[in-house]
DNA sequence: ATGAAGATGAACT
DNA sequence: GTTCATCTTCATT
């Protein structure tokens, strides 16, 4: 990922703090993907702040979604996507990573359905995101889904969080951080499954200037 | 009880 | 681009 917003850039502003409402999430699971990207993750915990902008998301629908958790049906584990939204699903791959969602759907058609979010640009807290990713590499401290939980310590705990609170864990608008409209919205197939290659439900920003990068 | 896949990341060539 | 570290969840036996 040559071309992500750099976070220089990204902190010339003041952000603002206000939590997106719970209207922001019942919405169809891709819009919300796409206009959660620019907004603020915002992480409290020990007396410490921190705080990143979501540059890279991606929606996953209900049981018409072969590449979501929610596919088959409730489970324990994927039991929020179909609860209210606005909502933290958590969950635990690969044998040593966490990844981070906010359940998101339109109830008209949907029962279920969440967005992972998988970039952040730091914006606040980088000797503590530094800490706990244990590098001082600027490149790679939130580039991922993995890496980003790991960087806000965003675990199993944080499972089933309200994040239009202002608790220790949230989501706000990124209104007066940075000017999203002038970045470009690149869509792709989602990261790492097979299935749905045909739904465009990854989101990007990109930055002004770089070329749009061929999506097959 | 058991097995296979998995919304990954880091290190290395 | 390849490999491996490593374990939960779910489906099947």
């Amino acid at each position: 990922m040559s071309s992500t917003p750099s976070p220089t850039s990204a902190t010339t502003l003041t952000p603002t703090t206000a939590p997106l409402p719970r209207e922001f999430y019942l919405r169809d699971t891709a819009v919300v993907a796409r206009d959660l990207l620019g907004s603020m993750l915002v992480r409290r915990y020990g007396g410490q702040s921190i705080m990143g902008m979501i540059y890279e998301t991606e929606a996953y629908g209900h049981r018409d979604d072969p590449a979501s958790h929610a596919y088959r049906g409730v489970t324990k584990r994927n039991k929020v996507m179909f609860g209210r939204v606005g909502i933290s699903y958590v969950y635990f791959t690969y044998g040593m990573h966490f990844c981070f969602n906010v359940t998101a759907r339109n109830p008209e058609y949907a029962d279920a359905g969440a967005v992972l979010i998988r970039g952040l640009i730091p914006i606040r807290g980088m000797d503590i995101i530094m800490k706990n990713r244990g590098t001082t590499d600027t490149r790679i401290l939130t580039d991922g889904p993995a890496k980003l939980t790991q960087a806000l310590n965003i675990k199993r705990e944080q499972y089933g969080v309200d994040l239009t609170g202002r608790g220790g864990l949230y989501i706000a608008s990124g209104d007066g951080c940075h000017d999203v409209s002038s970045y470009a919205v690149v869509r792709s197939p989602r990261v790492g499954i097979r299935k749905a290659t045909d739904r465009l439900w990854n989101f990007k920003l990109q930055s002004p200037g770089t070329r749009r990068q061929a999506t097959a």
